[in-house]
RNA sequence: GUCCCGUUCGUCUAGUCCGGCCCAGGACAUCAGGUUUUCAUCCUGAAAACAGGGGUUCGAAUCCCCUACGGGAUACCA
């Protein structure tokens, strides 16, 4: 059985990082048809918090990324909270301190690090100098009897080389003289990261382990323990880390992301999950969009990337944009609800084809992030608008627009144009598919309202029977019913706005 | 310092394992056009890379060595 793990610790949110760890771990585990789970690291207790846990479950199932075992969903090998697992370790300690791949360390942190200090001023390598290594036993009585505390070292095995077959760089070996008899539990009995790591990945039979490079170290001291246990270790992978734009490592200590602020920015879970996939591995030569089922059937952890890769918001917000512009109306306007708090009111969401329906579809292909909804659709709503710099002078640099716009007033009066305001829109409006596509026929759609086409139509025939090129014509007109220069058709806008408000617009800009 | 890993367009990458199909393909970004009532979308095109040096070979982005540069690790953190 192929068994995968995701083992954070809750010392922050989710960052950018661990969810590709995440990610790839899951995609693994998924496409080897095995089992993923998620397990808390938390031996840490300075830094350890519980209360990030809900903010890194949360990361996990925005991004869509689902355990089988975990704190909070159970499992057949659990607790999957390592403080919870307390005495377990000291089994194992136990077994380690008898079997003599292990032993006492009386030297206080203090003492270790003066040690390290001296090794480095004389020019050798920072280690443990190995001195609670052979303790006489007379020696060792008279340590306890000062009072002190032991802590548990693993006993590195002298001479030798470890060598791990890694499934992402290839087969990585180093001498065992390169690696510190380290520190496996403290002497309050809670146990060190590679510790706890190897005795949960044994009881949990994990069978691979995707991780960040920076753990490629831990990784020999966490194969020789397998070793001294007698016990096979998993296949590990040790992958690039994400880089910041600076070419440095994207971190959680340092630059506090929390991959959750993409959701609050109104990035597509789909998107951001598709992006962070291509950060160290590729669909294929020719695409980069895909989907999670196509992921799946060709995810392979060999495949993954032996270089680091940067970070490049440009390309996440490109392909959050591709997302957004091929989501089903229906997704894309329930999607928008929480970006549109305060300015629509929730039972308006309740249909897609009505007014904000249509409203909303017109801007589909025009943000790449939701949150950039709410200050384009706001011309939409409200009896006035004001015009910014740029609609002004589409106004003032003609000289002729205030009368044309008094006088398209007048002409729009006698057209069947929909009424203003919403709750009387949404069955005229469900008749209508908005954004309209060019080349649509004045009459296409039977309604008692003249639909965006036919307006069209009409405002050319109007703008031709006064000699004005029809583009010198809609820039003034655009600018009085939205107050930009930018946005959906122009004949779109007006029919979204309605009879009323596009009048007293129109007047109100050609008064100035 | 020491140990480990890496290096293809500005960025993410395909190709590297099994040398010739690669005077290196795709995508983002950039630039130039086209469509168009604006913006956006969409379409077309352009510019843009095998870190450097030695080998091996008829032939190297692909194999070997060295150098340079970059990253990671050197904790009673994870």
């Amino acid at each position: 059985m192929t068994r995968l793990r995701f083992a954070p610790s809750p010392t922050g949110p989710l960052h950018l990082g661990g969810a590709r760890t995440a990610l790839y771990n899951w995609a693994a585990a998924r496409a080897m048809g095995g089992t993923f789970i998620l397990r808390i690291e938390d031996t840490d207790r300075e830094r350890s918090d519980d209360k990030w846990l809900p903010t890194i479950f949360e990361g996990l199932r925005w991004l869509g990324i689902q355990w089988d075992e975990g704190p909070d969903v159970g499992g057949p090998l659990g607790p999957y909270v390592q403080m919870q697992r307390l005495p377990l370790y000291a089994r194992y300690a136990r077994a380690l301190l008898d079997a003599g791949h292990a032993y006492e360390c009386y030297c206080t942190p203090e003492e270790v690090e003066a040690g390290r200090e001296r090794e480095k001023a004389a020019g050798r390598r920072p280690m443990y100098d190995r001195r609670c290594r052979e303790l006489a036993a007379a020696e060792r009585a008279r340590l306890v009897a000062e009072g002190r505390k032991a802590s548990i070292r693993a006993k590195i095995p002298l001479p030798g080389t470890v060598t791990i077959e890694d499934l992402c760089k290839g087969e990585i070996t180093v001498s065992h003289e390169e690696i510190d008899d380290w520190v496996m539990l403290r002497p309050d009995g809670i146990p060190l990261y590679n510790f706890a790591c190897v005795v949960d990945d044994l009881e949990m039979r994990i069978t691979h382990v995707v991780r960040g490079e920076e753990h490629t170290v831990n990784g020999f001291k966490q194969v020789l323990l397998f070793a001294a246990l007698g016990a096979t270790p998993p296949r590990y992978a040790h992958i690039p880390l994400i880089l910041g734009k600076d070419g440095r490592k994207l971190s959680k200590r340092e630059a506090v992301t929390n991959i959750l602020e993409y959701r609050d920015k109104g990035f597509l879970a789909d998107a951001v999950f598709n992006y962070i996939t291509l950060l160290g591995w590729s669909f294929s030569g020719d695409r980069d969009v895909f989907t999670r089922e196509e992921l799946l059937a060709r995810f392979s952890i060999d495949d993954i990337g032996k270089s680091g890769s940067k970070f490049d918001e440009e390309k996440l917000l490109w392909m959050s944009g591709d997302y957004v512009r091929r989501l089903p109306r229906a997704r894309f306007v329930a999607e928008a609800q929480p970006f549109l708090r305060g300015l629509v009111p929730d039972d308006a969401f309740a249909s897609a084809t009505g007014f904000l329906g249509n409203l909303l579809g017109c801007y589909q292909e025009r943000v790449q992030v939701l949150a950039e909804l709410a200050g384009k659709v706001a011309w939409a709503f409200g009896d006035a608008v004001a015009l910014d710099d740029e609609a002004r002078g589409k106004i003032e640099k003609e000289s002729e627009a205030r009368a044309w716009l008094a006088q398209y007033a007048e002409h729009l009066e006698n057209l069947p144009l929909p009424p203003s305001f919403p709750s009387d829109r949404s069955a005229a409006d469900a008749a209508f598919v908005l954004p309209t596509p060019p080349g649509t026929a004045p009459d296409a759609v039977a309604s008692p309202f003249a639909g965006p086409s036919r307006l069209e139509h009409d405002a050319r025939a109007f703008a031709e029977a006064r000699g004005v090129k029809f583009g010198r014509f809609v820039h003034p007109v655009r600018a009085a019913l939205t107050g930009t220069t930018k946005g959906p058709g122009l004949f779109d806008c007006l029919f979204l706005l309605g009879k009323e408000r596009a009048l007293a617009r129109l007047r109100a800009a050609a008064t100035g």
